[in-house]
DNA sequence: ACACTTGTTATACGATCGTCCAATAAGCAA
DNA sequence: TTGCTTATTGGACGATCGTATAACAAGTGT
C-alpha cells in the first residue's frame, strides 16, 4: 500500500531509553550518509563490515525497526528501510529474524517493555500511598514517551498482524494479561474487593487504552491533562463503588 | 509487508446491510470464477463488460474493499485484490478513486456509517427511557456486527493512514467528534450537567473504544456481556456522580 | 446510421517488495 | 601462521505493488 511517494514526514526519532551497551550504529554516527543513500545514490556509501555481538546486533535491528515504524508508519517499513536505518546490509535482517513479521513482533515486545519500564518508573516515584501509585501509573500513560503518534505506528503495525498470525495473537494476549495483572495489584491495594478486581482492571485498561489511542491519533481532541483527570475520576468512582 | 504466502485465512465475508440497489456483482454471483482466477489462471475468466451507474459502481468498489480488508487485512489489500473481489478490472479503481488510500478512506467512511446505523437501530428499539437508550447504545458496540475482527482490519488500515495524510486525519477527527456529540446528547438526557457533558462523553467513548478494541483483538480475554456490564457500571457511576 | 461521450478492459511500466544465496571478511582456535 | 566458524555483504530472483494509458464496448443524442 502506498508506493513511491514516501512522504518522509519529519525526521524525528523515537528515542526512549537505551539499554544494552550501545554498539556502533552507523545511522546515528553518520546520518547524512544514510540519508543521502536513501534519497539517491549520488554518494555510494558502503556499509562498514563491523562484527557485533549477536545480541547487540539483534537489538540494534529492533531499535532501527522501531524508528522506521515511528517515522514512516507500517506502510513504509520494509526490510531495506530498516537495514538502512541500522546501517547494515539488507540481508542481515534475514540472518537474525525469520522474516519481517518476526522482526515487527520482536520490536513490539521491545517497545512494550520500554513502556512498561516507563510506567514502573512513574510508580517508583509515586511513593507508597496506594492511590497515589495508581494515579501515577495511569497518568504516565498519557504523557510522552508512552503517548505519542510515533509509538502508535508500532502498535498499529503489530495489531495488523494479530488476526493472521496465531503466535502473534498469543503474544498480544500475554502482554495484555500482564498489564492487567499489574493493574489488578494496584487496584487491590486501593481496597477493591477480590471479586470485583477482574472487572475493575478490565475497565481501567480499556479506558486508558481508549484515551491513549485517541490522544495519539488526534492530539487536538483533548489534552493529556484532561485524559488523566478523566481516568482519575473513573478510579474514584471505581474505588468507592466496588470496595 | 508479507509477500507471497498470502495465507488466505477463512473465506468469511463482512456482510452488513446492503444499501443502494444491488448492482450485479460478479464476485458474488460467481465466486468460484473469482477464486479460480485468484488461485491460478487455469480458468481464464474474462470480466464481463457491464456498464453500471457510477454511484453504484463506486459503492460496489467500496464494499469490495471492505470485504478484502476483512478477509486479508491491511497487508493483503491491494488494488488488484479489490478489483478481483468486485469482479472488475484493476484499472477501474483508478477511474473512481484518486488512489488506494482514497478508496480506503471512503471505505472507512462507509463502514463507519454502517456502524452508526447499527447503533441507531439499537437506539430505536430501546424505547423512550433515557437510561435504557444509553445502555442500548453502548451495548450494541460490543455485539456483531459492530464488534468483530473483520471490522477491526478496516479501522487499523484507516488508522495507519491518519498520521501521514492530513485530510484523512481531518476525516477521523470529524467522525470522532460526531460520535461524541451523539453520546453527549444521550448523556444529557440522563441528567448529566452541561459542564460535565464533554468529559463524560470523552470518558464513555474511550471506555467503549478500549473494550471494543480488545474484544475484537482477542475475543478470549472477556465476553461481550462482560464488556457491556462494565460499561453500564461506568455509566451508573457517571450519572450518579456528575449529575 | 452516425458521431460522441464515457465506463471499462487489458496491459505495460518502473519501483519496491521479501527472501535467498554465493562470496567475503573478521575473529578465534590450534 | 593456518584453518575453521560465522557474521556480514551485495546482488539476484520472482512476485507484487500502484499508476498510467491505449484500445474497446456500451450507451446516447442526433
Amino acid at each position: 500500500m502506498e508506493n513511491g511517494q514516501w512522504q518522509r514526514a519529519a525526521f524525528d526519532r523515537l528515542r526512549l531509553s537505551g539499554p544494552f551497551g550501545q554498539i556502533p550504529n552507523p545511522a546515528q554516527a553518520e546520518p547524512v550518509e544514510a540519508r543521502a543513500q536513501l534519497a539517491n545514490k549520488t554518494m555510494t556509501a558502503k556499509a562498514a563490515f563491523t562484527r557485533a555481538e549477536p545480541d547487540a546486533r539483534r537489538h540494534s535491528l529492533i531499535e532501527a525497526c522501531a524508528r522506521v515504524l515511528a517515522r514512516a508508519g507500517a506502510a513504509g517499513t520494509s526490510v531495506r528501510a530498516i537495514a538502512l536505518e541500522a546501517g547494515v546490509s539488507p540481508g542481515l535482517v534475514g540472518h537474525y529474524f525469520a522474516g519481517i513479521d518476526a522482526l515487527v513482533a520482536a520490536t513490539f515486545a521491545h517497545v512494550e517493555a520500554q513502556v512498561s519500564a516507563a510506567l514502573d518508573d512513574a510508580l517508583a516515584q509515586a511513593g507508597a500511598e496506594p492511590r497515589a501509585r495508581l494515579d501515577a501509573y495511569v497518568t504516565a500513560s498519557f504523557a510522552p514517551p508512552v503517548a505519542s503518534g510515533e509509538l502508535l505506528a508500532t502498535w498499529i503495525a503489530f495489531w495488523s498482524l494479530v488476526r493472521s498470525h496465531p503466535d502473534i495473537a498469543r503474544q498480544h494476549d500475554e502482554q495484555y494479561a500482564q498489564f492487567r495483572t499489574r493493574l489488578e495489584a494496584l487496584l487491590g491495594a486501593c481496597g477493591i474487593a477480590l471479586g470485583n478486581l477482574r472487572r475493575a482492571a478490565i475497565a481501567v485498561t480499556a479506558l486508558v487504552d481508549g484515551l491513549w489511542l485517541e490522544l495519539s491519533l488526534s492530539p487536538g481532541a483533548f489534552s493529556a491533562a484532561e485524559a488523566s483527570a478523566i481516568a482519575r475520576a473513573q478510579l474514584d468512582a471505581l474505588i468507592s463503588t466496588s470496595r
